[in-house]
DNA sequence: TAGTTTTATGTAAGCGCTTACATTAGATGT
DNA sequence: ACATCTAATGTAAGCGCTTACATAAAACTA
């Protein structure tokens, strides 16, 4: 484990030279510190030698090796981002969040894929430590919240995206799921609705148990039974969506609505439903979760409770720019509530 | 541009000392070169000898310092990913493949974003460049062929994804999307359709012409005119499929079916139709194009053409592994065939 | 003007590794 | 037992930077 591939030499027929450092104080006619100096913009050097040392880089060519850098400095200018999955709608935009956020504080991203399981994850924040990550920016979600708060005790900072845990709650930037379960649930239970079936994530996901909670919440409020074999429990994908509503289907029981714990599984359940000529939303009222952009552009456009990704991935950015690399301007939020989107798969339900 | 930020100390309250190499050499009794040795496994060292330094390895929990690493070998074993966008249903599967294919490898991805913009795509390969990254992997758009041709002399290997350079062709993993656009077409002109609307993407990306120009040939092919009118410019986005389709159904033409240069557009332009009671497929047949996830689960499922994303990150992947870190196992291929889906958004044309 | 402070630049010691080359120990031959 | 060869290990010079400290030059002070 610890024995590395051996590192393949790169046969470079090198046309260009790069340049260092050397080559530039050379040129300049200064010494190796002075041209540093200027690269890094921290000491005073005269407007005169800043001249002669920027020129001589230009001429050159020069570009700072980073590696050098970052082994002299001990800051690798670098932030590891390691998600579940890099696929799907969701880490997409929270990638994009998170790079551009970076790159403008000129830092580098390296990401990798913890795909829920707990070994994989554990390896991936390994991988990422020993890459010498100033900062770790995590969204996973099979390792245990122990493993996390050790974690966050070692010298590398790490922020959570998507998880709470109270010991270290000022490293979480998460979103209150319980809160969206319930609203999703209650504006069915408002249009009227007492069938409720509901479709959920896989439960092993600390948010998926959440959302669920909200749901029951609304329904104990609105004085309605949860109905155990109305619940389904299944994988957060479209296709886990279809099967999930032939099941619920092939029940013969009455359902007029269906809450989904997301907005994939609950297209899948609609496109089902279609084809079984079932109306939505006039036979069957349906809410999903998390505000994806495609069921937005699909018919019924799907009613649904938001979940800003993205704007979570921004602020686990901003997090590292304050701790990590001192950034005094930026703020930080952690806690994100969200929004109810009403479309047109939710209506009231129709007393025929 | 040259000036970079500064670079934040790190603030460590250190609780875990990092262990060096040379810890490791004290505890095991051996030189610094011999753990060195173990590590990279690529010189003899006695079984003896090599347990000893595993053992004190162990013992310190010892991790090797990748950035020394790379900066005595000149291997970093990262390799930079710039893509146009890292959200969207694209860049998602691509990515997968490649962290996983590279990871196996025990390499680094390090990403970053282009944006379609000519002066942030040559920004970001800088960037990976300096960053010592051993290959790079560019999905890109905006900068020119020469500029590429260019690079590709360079001393960092380089590998085009979707994107063919005749000149550089054996670094290019492309699709033929001249023949998928041919495909898509030829199967709605085959169902009898002659009245076919066009909602295409942003013009100025080659595999956008190329998709055009197959739609085109298509056309000829069964002798019918193309409609320059009935041709709508678009985004590639749901918004810009519905925008696209809203002025199409303004021109109060006859148009029986339409075929959109990717998934996404198709997808608006069909939610639009419904929504003006228009049916799919039986009014308008449509087609797509990409094979994205999404739209297969709505209804009515898309018709569309393949695009193997993910099968050509998967490729440049190996590129890398192949020419960079002379892995002899894997096989490259660089053109790939798109494939013709046919789902339930086409019909073949009502004589009514 | 000599003495003192300030400012600009240089010197050199690392950062934690790799690797060419030098050295030593062990095996083999006579 | 002694020279010869091979295999295992050690020595030390970097890789391209940063930065504490030393020094020289310039600007004050009295």
């Amino acid at each position: 484990m610890l024995i590395l591939e051996p590192c393949a030499p790169r046969r470079l027929f090198n046309t260009h030279y790069m340049a260092t450092i050397y080559d530039v104080s050379v040129m300049a006619g200064v010494s190796l510190a002075t041209v540093s100096r200027v690269m890094n913009n921290n000491t005073k050097v005269s407007d005169k030698t800043k001249q002669k040392v920027l020129d001589a880089m230009k001429a050159l060519g020069y570009r700072p090796n980073t590696i050098a850098q970052s082994l002299a400095s001990n800051c690798s200018n670098s932030v590891g981002v390691l998600v579940s999955q890099l696929d799907g709608p969701f880490y997409g935009p929270m990638m994009t969040e998170i790079e551009t956020a970076l790159r403008t504080a000129n830092k580098h991203v390296i990401i990798a894929a913890g795909h829920s399981d707990e070994k994989q994850e554990k390896e991936g924040v390994e991988f990422l430590m020993s890459r010498g990550c100033d900062a770790l920016i995590l969204d996973i979600e099979a390792v245990s919240d122990d493993y996390l708060i050790e974690l966050s005790k070692g010298s590398t900072p790490v922020v959570f995206i998507n998880r709470y845990i109270d010991a270290i709650k000022e490293r979480c930037v998460y979103l209150e799921n319980e809160q969206g379960g319930f609203m999703a649930t209650e504006h069915i239970l408002s249009l009227g609705h007492k069938d409720i079936a509901y479709i959920s994530g896989p439960l092993f996901k600390l948010d998926v148990r959440d959302r669920l909670k909200g749901h029951k919440r609304a329904l104990q409020q609105y004085n309605i039974d949860f109905d155990d074999t109305l619940c389904i429990e299944s994988d957060f994908k479209e296709a886990g969506g279809c099967e999930a509503m032939e099941r619920l289907l092939s029940m013969n029981k009455t359902i007029t609505a269906v809450v989904c714990a997301n907005d994939q599984m609950a297209s899948g359940a609609i496109a089902v439903c279609l084809e079984h000529g079932i109306r939505v939303p006039d036979d069957i009222s349906f809410i999903g979760y998390d505000n994806i952009p495609f069921p937005q552009y699909i018919s019924p456009k799907l009613s649904t409770v938001s979940n800003p990704i993205h704007e979570m991935g921004k602020m686990a950015a901003r997090w590292v720019l304050q701790e990590v690399y001192n950034d005094k301007e930026v703020i930080v939020e952690s806690s994100f509530k969200p929004e109810l989107f009403i479309r047109s798969s939710s209506q009231a339900i129709s007393h025929d």
